[in-house]
DNA sequence: ACCGTTGTTTCATATTGTGGAACTCGACTC
DNA sequence: GAGTCGAGTTCCACAATATGAAACAACGGT
């Protein structure tokens, strides 16, 4: 098990194995015994861990996994890997139309964004991401909803603008329309003076797992609707046909 | 940056910390180059690193994050730390009903075992872990659709057996009762001489994420599916609570 | 104010890690 | 098949580095 010459590191290791294998925090104290090391040796070990983000402490000053594990879980999160294989391509939308794109996914009945260009414009949309937002209002959430992501909802739509689909029959004629022409628009639904067109990404198996969108300005979006509109499938499709290729072994939690 | 006495462990952080945030596999050569270090004193820290689970090589010798950092991930994961809480309630129904206890959730149009506590009975169900089941021939895949986890299929369904729901209506006659009483139940539906029974569990944001189910001969459960659907509704609140409480901060990628 | 518990810093010591050089292994060339 | 290069590992004398006992600091309990 050990070699020569890494008695620092072979010590350092086992610490750190015995905190991430841990389910809860664990005390100084219980490091030492646990490892037999001096507590001097400890302390010094410990503070290098901590302090290459490897450990952290809680508020009690218990140690537990440090930022890096942390960043590891992220990066091999399947939705990050989905949004990493994707920045390229929204970057192509974003030069191309100048405005906000958006990648999006389903979430507990609500849309969230994991990805995002933004405009080359000064006037453009906010920082979206992480941000769950009611799907009826959306292009991107309406996409979802036409592609069986998400479960219609039932009773009445929240108004979010005058402009907001007010009905469930109001949703699923819009449905029909996007389900035919392959995207969907939003024209101030979520916000007055904000349009938005959005279209599907399909995984590996074939099914919409996510939605890719534009979004700015009514006043230089509206007139462009439909050719935009025209570019996501296209860019949409060449994103689904990337993932069907490189995307992580197996099939992970999508959809 | 640096302290005293940890000179080793620096270094070998450094190599860590270049691996783990790399996208891709780093040859010994670019690390030892990028951290200027000799190569003779690089080759023992990777090996080092190596023996301890925190890097391993790829088929080329490149070296990626180790499995640490797997265990790490795999421990973060939503579902596996909601498995972890229902682990303990599922052990109270496999002994109060003697049967093979299950919790699932939706995936990608099927139904996904996440948890499983075997029958005490010899004749029980196999082992159902991360296995897809069609969800309309199991109590789990129904309590699913019932509680709007999982979109409705349109055209006709597949039989697994005589007794399986042959058509979308069906389903949803099924589905009505099931959000009547509660709990749903499949009568070798998904195989012959096999009954099951579901009962949904709810996530911190009220939506049902999950379905808790019991399964087995059904000679023995076909006389008491009420019962024990009873039953799985009071641990399925349970489990909901405990949701509530003790559930990672934030809303994770539930549902 | 006293003690016990927990954790950090100091410092003399020799154990441990270091890096140059020698070595092994495989791929490529002529 | 001998010769050459590049990548990586092992050896070993040397001293720089990690070590642990003990001193110190910071709490909390009684």
């Amino acid at each position: 098990m050990s070699a020569n010459g890494t008695q620092a590191i072979d010590r350092a290791a086992q610490l750190l194995a015995l905190v991430v294998q841990a389910d809860e925090p664990i005390s100084f104290t219980e490091l030492a015994d646990e490892t037999g090391l001096a507590r001097s040796t400890t302390s010094r070990l410990l503070a290098a861990l901590e302090r290459h983000h490897l450990l952290e402490r809680d508020g009690n000053g218990a140690y537990i996994s440090g930022p890096l594990f942390a960043l590891y879980a992220a990066r091999h999160d399947p939705w990050s890997q989905v949004a990493r294989l994707a920045e390229p391509i929204l970057e192509k939308i974003g030069a191309e139309t100048g405005e906000t794109v958006n990648l999006a996914v389903p979430r507990s009945h609500t849309v969230v964004h994991i990805a995002q260009v933004n405009a080359t414009y000064v006037l453009g949309a906010r920082d979206w991401l992480q941000v769950p937002v009611p799907p009826h209002c959306s292009a991107l959430g309406k996409v979802l909803y036409a592609f069986g992501c998400l479960e219609l909802p039932e009773g009445a739509l929240e108004q979010l603008t005058s402009h907001s689909l007010a009905t469930p029959a109001a949703l699923r004629s819009e449905i029909a329309t996007i389900r035919r022409r392959g995207y969907a628009t939003a024209r101030e639904e979520l916000e007055i003076g904000l349009d938005a067109v959005a279209a599907p990404v399909h995984g590996r198996d074939g099914n919409v797992i996510a939605a890719l969108g534009v979004s700015g300005p009514s006043a230089r979006l509206r007139g462009q609707l439909d050719d935009v509109g025209r570019l996501l499938i296209e860019h949409g499709s060449a994103l689904s046909q990337l993932l069907r290729r490189r995307s992580p072994k197996e099939g992970p939690a999508w959809g």
